[in-house]
DNA sequence: CTATAAACCTGCTGGC
DNA sequence: TGCCAGCAGGTTTATA
């Protein structure tokens, strides 16, 4: 569920409240969660080192600490960061009561940062600088920033055979899309998940990088979707699942033209568009499925860990 | 290069 | 009402 929006999010909210503070302990209470260096390592590392800047790559928030250091969090499915005021007993900072409180940070001025996580899939790692670009080295371009051009998408597709869906859902391609904002880019650019990336036309090209812009923008603006789990640094849900098109409408009405919203199977997951605004290529010599699944094409890879 | 499947985990849903 | 198979989505790894 974090993607790209979400992550963001919560990263503008750490900048604004825990900038300038520094951490006083660490407790690891699911140590699988730290991917770098091993747990021990990490809660000696970090008592004491300060934190200088917030930033975000992709979907993994970026904490820059003095010391040379970096922290890198990945929420994955599951994972979110909630900031609780500091405790009238300063004694009990660390038993938190819920039992997803799989990583959690003292700052100086007792407020506890928490990475809480019940799938356990989230990661938190810790690299010097010198390593970081490297711990980095395999995402694809930043959508929301200035490289992410429409010409730069062109080159993206050129010559690839890839359906469009797994390469917008491919790090290594395009850097923080994910089910949900995929899906969304895909209908407002008109184009049908299962488009071989080569065969995009450059008007379509040129919707597509201005969907994937837009839609990145307002999820933001909402402050992210919110269906299983995501939640801000309050703890507060994300407003935009209200604004989604196709995502989780398998059935209901296309906003656009009325025609009953499609939910199929894509690279083993799960694709939502309008049979109508995005018009299947090349439907013709297939069998010809209806409404339930059809079995396709994916791959990603990405970063270590 | 592209596709497929399984794994990592656990809460929630649907079906019986 | 209760139990369980199956699903969900981000990423990695292994295999066609």
């Amino acid at each position: 569920m974090p993607e790209l929006p979400e992550v963001e999010y919560v990263a503008r909210q750490l900048r604004q409240t825990i900038v300038g503070r520094a951490l006083s302990a660490v407790q690891v209470n699911w140590p699988r969660a730290i991917a770098h260096p091993d747990a021990a390592t990490f809660c000696a590392e970090l008592p004491g080192a300060r934190i200088l800047r917030v930033d975000r790559r992709a979907k993994f928030l970026l904490v820059s600490l003095s010391g040379d250091q970096t922290l890198l969090i990945h929420r994955r499915m599951t994972g979110n960061l909630l900031l609780f005021p500091a405790a009238a007993d300063q004694r009990s900072w660390a038993d938190v009561p819920d039992p997803y409180d799989r990583v959690v940070f003292l700052l100086d001025d007792g407020r506890r940062l928490v990475f809480t996580d019940p799938r356990k899939f989230g990661r938190i790692a810790l690299y010097p600088l010198s390593e970081l670009s490297a711990a980095l080295s395999g995402l694809g371009l930043e959508p929301l920033s200035d490289e992410f051009t429409p010409a730069a998408l062109a080159a993206l597709l050129a010559g690839r055979a890839r359906q469009i869906k797994p390469l917008l859902l491919d790090q290594t391609c395009i850097a923080g899309l994910g089910n949900i904002y995929a899906d969304e880019s895909l209908f407002r650019a008109g184009i049908h998940p299962l488009r071989r990336a080569a065969t995009l036309t450059p008007a379509e090209i040129t919707r597509l990088h201005a969907a994937i812009h837009a839609v990145l923008e307002l999820g933001i603006e909402h402050g992210g979707t919110t269906f299983g789990r995501h939640q801000d640094l309050w703890g507060q849900a994300g407003r935009n699942r209200d604004h989604l098109a196709v995502y989780q409408r398998a059935g209901e009405p296309c906003l656009r033209c009325g025609a009953p919203l499609v939910r199929i199977i894509v690279a083993q997951r799960s694709a939502h568009f309008c049979p109508t605004c995005q018009p299947n290529p090349d439907a013709a010599a297939a069998p010809a499925p209806r409404s339930a699944s059809q079995p396709e094409g994916d791959s990603s890879q990405s970063i270590r860990w």
